[in-house]
DNA sequence: TAAATTTCTTGATTTTTGTCAAGTGCAAAC
DNA sequence: GTTTGCACTTGACAAAAATCAAGAAATTTA
């Protein structure tokens, strides 16, 4: 069973192996290298893509900044919801940290999964309740957190990204400037 | 047709009449006294429910304090979905700031639409990224604006809520004391 | 390897937001 | 209608976080 098909298998709870071998067979295999960009902003985005390895980084450019929304690395999927089922244009940038190996199906071959494998709404209506549950917490932990607490949350639970990317986008991603997050970072190695 | 018959065709784009009148059919009358539970954190949440009239505040009780995850008012759907979904204990809180009048409906039903409405999870599906965007967005206001500037923006999407509800709700839902709220208040009155 | 670029850190300072405490206004309850 | 609670406001102050600027460290490029 590829990597692929392992990953499916556990994002998509329910689903069968030959469910799973159909499924990642529309996949196909996309190369990033450092620097490249996944998406633009405004652009349609036209697929869905599971990275393999590497990391991308989704932001948003404004007025007089660069927001970071989210890092995104091996195991995750990867997309603008919005764009993608929606056709609305997107709303993030989306450029790779380091190389990046992706398996992307299209907006096509994605609509016409419920077709081959007839549960597959159901299953990706599990999937989204998830990530919709995660991204609840996600603003709870900027109502009820300080930039300090957000960061030791992040900490325990990405450590391996800390040494991986610059520093500044996870203090973007927190929601702080890079010199709160170094002042934190500081502290914290104490 | 009635107006959860006609909400509903709202929010799941594509859904047929007759399909319409069924979903309907399986949603019960519930009402809510000022101040009555519709959830309490820790429970198990088995009953998704859209709301006709009144107002609910959804919350989690910390150590010292609570925190508002949202305002609920009519036309919006209520449910803890982890807890729903997942059955797993409910992570909110969820009581009426006013009387409150609902449509019901309890987990097995929920659980049958799919077989009553073929189309159920697709609709379900298209549905839920709606929620997933916005919460998406929500996150984003967290990462890219002031406190100020989150309630101005709040302010200028629902107005009506300022007079209906304490403002200390508001406030902890968007994530700041009642005391900056009531000074940013004071500021953009005049 | 050296130069150039980017990222990170640090200090000084300002701004924003939170905390604490007192007081006002209003509405519900008696 | 008086009392009792809330909810809200306000002021003084404290803490958190942002900003600005300079320089150090790390990484990339030549």
């Amino acid at each position: 069973m590829s990597e692929l098909e392992q990953y499916i298998g556990a994002y998509f709870e329910g689903i069968t192996e030959n469910e799973i071998a159909t499924v990642a067979s529309l996949f196909q295999l996309e190369q990033l290298k450092k620097g490249d960009f996944y998406l633009k902003e405004g652009k349609s985005c036209d697929k869905l893509s599971f990275i393999s390895s590497g990391i991308l980084r989704i932001y948003k450019t404004l007025d007089d900044k660069e927001v970071t929304q989210w890092i995104s690395t091996q195991g995750y999927f990867v997309t603008d919801l919005a764009s993608l089922i929606f056709r609305s244009p997107a709303r993030w940038s989306i450029y790779s940290l380091t190389d990046t190996t992706l398996y992307t199906i299209n907006r096509t071959d994605y609509n016409l999964l419920h077709t081959i494998v007839p549960r597959w709404a159901e299953i990706e209506k599990l999937f989204l309740a998830k990530c919709f549950v995660t991204l609840e917490e996600r603003v709870f932990s900027h109502l009820s957190l300080s930039a300090e607490e957000r960061y030791n949350l992040f900490f325990e639970q990405n450590r391996e990204l800390f040494n991986q990317i610059p520093l500044q986008y996870l203090a973007s991603m927190l929601g702080m400037t890079p010199e709160t997050f170094s002042r934190i970072r500081k502290k914290s190695l104490r």
